[in-house]
DNA sequence: GGACACTATGACAACGTTGTCTCAGCATGG
DNA sequence: CCATGCTGAGACAACGTTGTCATAGTGTCC
């Protein structure tokens, strides 16, 4: 900025003034000054101008579990239209599903003095959150809860969903339905876990806990779940995948199979409708979700006071005819 | 850090020494210090410290056209594993196949004084770069070449991987075989087209042009060119997809008709394998152009000064029995 | 006991901006 | 001719850090 000042001939104040827009710029001084800007390509340091405004840096910190995930990229996407809207760019990191992980990026956030932060929580501990709450930091949490403090969160309706695909299928018949969920530490996963409980019992099918796994989906871990619950006699005739990632190994431990069992995915999942048969799901809107988590977070972020809040979004079930009995 | 000194009775250099575990400093000291930083639950502000030490920012920014697009995300996901490791936070930005949009986001991320940019390029224009780049910011293009400078690239053989395709469905008894391709503007497309018209010289068949549509993929763009390329006579027994978009759009457009035509989708995309039939792709590592990019990138931003590179990736076809002629 | 080295600490400036204050120059009005 | 107001511009401090230098205190050596 000194540089082109004296290029210009005129006093740093003068060159911000330019640079900001301000008044009381002669038309003349200020043509010297930009030109002396396109000369030199000088562009004003947002870091310099944030420090000494004590402004807010307009970034915004989004802590998924995987941001290569597709459910997650499509809430990174609603979340960046958001802080588009309100001027505000956003850093991305991916948790990878672990606790230290996210506390890492949290607090490197924080430093970085990001105007507030989005997060979907791998860990149950958020104490770590609480000092830079206090200090004006404004969390959201998305898609499952923060572990022990209060704060805003939105989440879709787990519990709700689950019971739906369950009375879905009960509805056609089936009393032997088989629940592959996710690792159970995972709030989202025991919430549908509870879901299905729930489910059998509101459809007077009594809970097999020997027709539900619950683990990390891997090829291995959904492909022994399928040899053991799908299999043989007193096989599941129907089954619930407890998220996407669980859905697509699923399929894919079954492609080469007879038939397929009756299956409902928690999660929607592109071209789930041109498999054959295509795929019923319990659909959320991830773009709602990060909508509104964003909104809720961009509200706190100017001055809105009011009680943490809890959303809890709504989900459908799609039916798309791969909830019958096989023939 | 003047609230930390004065609680713990020490100047405000003791405290950052204590922040940056320099040695001399006393244990006592230090622990009182520790304490203060504790209690007022100080953290240092990373924007000040990069301004006074003149140092990198620890970012580094992504210009894709989509983060939502799960091509893009697993870029995003790749970069970030390396930016990860480099000690870098990554910024990210949807250009949404704008290039006012692309601009924007390059220029504030220079203004945000990231230590380097990942950009695949929406316009064709990048002179505005070219101050940046000399300041000190480099740049890798990836997937798409600048447009008007030189600079460091990473793409993948879009020619190649057509050509591979027209052959294999040539081999397969093909002759009158349609493309369809995302907009002629965008280089990946107008490459991939160009590679098909070299593929069918190779194979000795009259390129037709009336067999070719060059759109952004829409359900009503890609439906319209099932209705005039792939029925009636004269219709193609085989098509291209030009992209994953376009695969989808297709496999959807064509979701209840008798038979499928031979499909060859450049792009591979999750659950291809899985549909009947299965969907053959040219297949590329979106995460190795990710990870060779960023490669650059960093090694740039360790100061390598040779001339621009221009890396090009390899595609595969992977047959999956889609491409026979139909019964 | 004085020169010397070493330890622990602080004062101060500087990074690149911008807000506040000041001031020179000029025109206006009585 | 002087008080007043306006315009355009600069000096300076401050944002929160850290690098440089200075210094007080302590111990060591001959």
């Amino acid at each position: 900025m000194s540089d082109v000042a004296r290029l210009a001939g005129v006093s740093i104040k003068t060159v911000s003034r330019v640079v900001n827009d301000e008044p009381a710029v002669h038309p003349e001084t200020a043509e010297r000054v930009v030109a002396a800007i396109e000369q030199l390509g000088f562009r004003r340091n947002l870091g310099a101008r944030n420090l000494r405004r004590g402004s807010t840096t307009g970034t915004i910190g989004l802590i998924v579990e995987d941001v290569g995930n597709p459910f997650y990229s499509e809430l990174n996407r609603a979340v960046e239209r958001m802080a588009t809207s309100f001027g505000r760019q956003v850093l991305t990191g991916s948790s990878e599903e672990n606790s230290d992980r996210e506390r890492e990026l949290a607090l490197e956030f924080c430093s970085r003095r990001v105007d507030g932060i989005l997060v979907v929580p791998a860990g149950l501990q958020h104490g770590y959150l609480v000092p830079e709450m206090r200090a004006g930091t404004p969390v959201v949490f998305l898609d499952r809860p923060a572990g022990d403090i209060v704060a805003d969160t939105v989440l879709v309706d787990n519990l709700g969903g689950t019971v739906e695909a369950v009375t879905h299928l009960a509805q056609q018949g089936h009393r032997r339905i088989a629940f592959l969920g996710d690792s159970p530490d995972i709030f989202t996963a025991a919430e549908r876990l509870r879901g299905f409980r729930e489910g059998c019992a509101r459809n007077g099918i009594s809970y097999d806990e020997t027709l539900v796994t619950m683990h990390t989906p891997t090829p291995e871990t959904v492909g022994h779940a399928v040899r053991t619950l799908l299999r043989g006699p007193g096989a599941a005739t129907a089954v619930i995948a407890g998220n996407n990632r669980v859905a697509v190994h699923l399929l894919r431990a079954l492609a080469h199979a007879e038939h397929r069992p009756a299956l409902v995915s928690f999660d929607d999942f592109e071209l789930a409708d041109l498999l054959d048969p295509p795929v019923t799901v319990v659909a959320h809107d991830v773009s709602a979700l990060g909508h509104a988590a964003a909104e809720l977070l961009f509200a706190r972020i100017q001055g809105e006071q009011s009680a943490p809040r809890k959303v809890i979004l709504p989900v459908r079930l799609v039916p798309r005819g791969s909830g019958e009995v096989a023939p």
